[in-house]
Formats: C-alpha cells, structure tokens, sequence
DNA sequence: CCGTTCCTTGACCGATCGGTCAAGTCTGCC
DNA sequence: GGCAGACTTGACCGATCGGTCAAGGAACGG
C-alpha cells in the first residue's frame, strides 16, 4: 500500500495502472484483488490512512497547548512538518480535491479537521484574544493559507518546514497589516 | 473548446474521451484532430485561456485604482467573482495543479498573478501600510486563501461570491486577530 | 498421505482508450 | 463542368485498461 500510495503520488491515480502496482511490486495480479476489491478502494483506503495520519500528528502537536491561539499555531507548524515529510501523501490529498469521486471524503476528513480549529478560534474570541469574526470561514483560511503555501515553498521550492510555518503564522495571526495602523 | 471544457471540468481530465467529446458535439473525430494535435494540447489550450480570461479579469479590476493597498483588494475580489461565474475553469485550473503534465504551466501562470501582487504589496510597505514582510509569501498566502475560500464556500457551498470576498479581504488584511491587540 | 483452507499466479477477457486514415462532401475559382 | 483544397466522417488500429478465474503451491490438522 505504501508503494501504491508513492505510485499514484508521482504518476496520478488514473495513468497508473493496477499492472504497474503489481509488476513493480513483483507479484501477481490475483494478490491484488484478493486483498482490495477495486482500484478505487485501493485509493480510498490510502486517503483515509493519509487523513488519520495527519489528524493525529496534528492532535499530538496540540495536546499539552492550552492558549487557544498557540493550539492553532501548533497545529499550523505540525501540518507543515507533516506535509514536508510526506510529500507523496500531499499529492495525493490534492489530487482527490479534483476527482468527483473522491472529493467528497476528502472534504469530509477536512470538515473534521476545521471543526477542531473552530473551537480553538471560538474559544479565543471568548477570551478576547482575536476579533469576532465568522470561526468557519477563519478556519478554512488558514487551511488555505496552510496548504498553498507548503504546496508553493516546500513541495515545489523545497525550502525549509519551520521557515515557512513562520510565515503561515504570521500571516495568519496579523494578516498583511501586521500590527501596522491604518493610516486612514 | 467551450464544450470540452465543460466536459473536461464535470468528468476530470482523464475520464473524459475524446470520443465522448466529439459524440457529445456530433462531429466525427476527424474534425476534432483537424484542429487539435491531441487530447493534451486541446486541454492546454482551454489552461491558458482560462489563465488569460482570469488576468484580464484582474488587470481590468485593477486599473483605476490609485491605492496598493486597495488594488489588492479589488484583485482579491475580482477573481472571486470571476472563479463563481466560471465555475468549470476553475474546476480546471484545480485540476491542472495535480497533473505533473499541466502543473508547469499552471505555475507558470500563476507566477505571473503573483509577481503583480507582489508589486503592490513592495509599494504598500514602501508607504508605510503594510508590515515588512517578505512580498512574494505574503502574495502566495493571498492566493492560497483567495482559492481556498472560493472553492469551499462559492463552489461547494454557494455562497454568494461578494460576501466571501469580504470575509476574505478581512481575513487578509487583518489575520485572525483583526486589530484586537495582544494581551501578552 | 490426504483434504482443506489460504494465498498466489499470470493468461485471459471485454471494453475502451488516443489516434489514424481512406474516403467522401462542400465551397469557390477557373 | 471540373478541379483544388478545406473540411468532415466513422470504421478501424494497436495498446492498454480494470477485473476475472482456472490452476497450483504452501501450511496445517487428521
């Protein structure tokens, strides 16, 4: 499955065939339908591990942070990490965001994820720590921002985790303004 | 090509056949490589105007405007009214960043969007209204949030396109804490 | 030594793919 | 009318796809 998950990583999951799985792993056809009963779950059940995985990282990272804006930055740093060293789940993960088939669990694991981060985000508007704004949207504008920016500076530039988690922090925390007033 | 796009957008690439194209339009395939090399090509083509329609869009939104600060605003807005009138380019344009194939020129075009941001954000510090922070991180994470925001909530959601360019628009300028000032 | 169950093989299947091409139609020019 | 060249057709091609299955170990209890 872990070969599977790099084949499809590098060469997308419909050019790679179930003949390229099985001939590169050296075994027969039959061993793959005995233990998957299609392609498709194949990919499904490598989504699913991919999104387990990263969830728990991401819940490790956080566990003992009790500021509510340092769960967030927590988890912000850990997807990073987590994303620079499993490049091949992160293709993966974003190429199911493309295929009608698959979007939809890929969505569902991301709901779970941003329902985490609202609460954060609830929690430290109650305590006066961020403005009042809508806690779904603020959450899946830091995935955005999260996501582009590992996609950009670390995948295709490969430039450092922690550096660019910086930026994601900063970014996120005080926006373009960053503590500068309006001069207006 | 507006047929196939739509195609391409509601199938995904792979899936999609030429002959399923070509049938959907009543033509003979004859005609189809009359006018396209290949399946690749076509889909290149229909890449880059969907770029092109997407910077005219932006440069358009742009030009009267005197303030940095305020074109970037008005590009952030721009392309998320563009991205929910063209759903099916933007379906494309997702798409196209998962292919090793397309992604070069993707990127390519998206390098472009970026460097014009970063013009304004380099001129917005330069005034003063913008914390000095490295220009082409800044820009990408716009991109990144621009995106995600439109994807989750115009697309999957239906939301109306210029109330989440607004939460967009703050979630940049102003990050999570949106002026509230840190207690520590 | 047999029978049973679990696992593995790879030849094979029908379907479908991207792409080709001989043949034909249409248009306008001489 | 007749010729040229632009365009269109759809049958056809070899390759390859996801998936099946008859056949055959290997390990075990009896």
């Amino acid at each position: 499955m872990d070969y599977a998950a790099g084949r499809f990583a590098e060469g997308g999951y419909h050019p790679t065939s179930v003949a390229d799985i099985v001939g590169g792993m050296k075994v027969g056809k039959g061993v793959f339908y005995w233990y998957f009963s299609s392609k498709e779950e194949l990919f499904l059940e490598i989504l699913r591990d991919a999104q387990h995985a990263l969830r728990r990282a991401q819940q490790k990272a956080i566990e003992d942070e009790n500021d509510p804006v340092r769960r967030i930055e927590a988890g912000i740093r850990c997807s990073m990490e987590w994303l620079a060293e499993n490049r091949h789940f992160f293709a993966l993960l974003q190429f199911a965001g493309t295929e009608e088939l698959f979007a939809p669990h890929l969505r569902r694991g991301q709901e779970v994820a941003v329902a985490d981060v609202v609460r954060h985000v609830q929690e430290a508007i109650a305590a006066g720590q961020l403005a009042d704004v809508d806690p779904v949207v603020i959450s899946h504008a830091i995935l955005g921002v999260t996501n582009h920016l590992a996609r950009t500076f670390i995948l295709d530039r490969g430039e450092d985790a922690a550096t660019v988690a910086d930026a994601a922090v900063a970014f996120c925390l005080n926006g373009l303004r960053g503590g500068v007033l309006d001069p207006a």
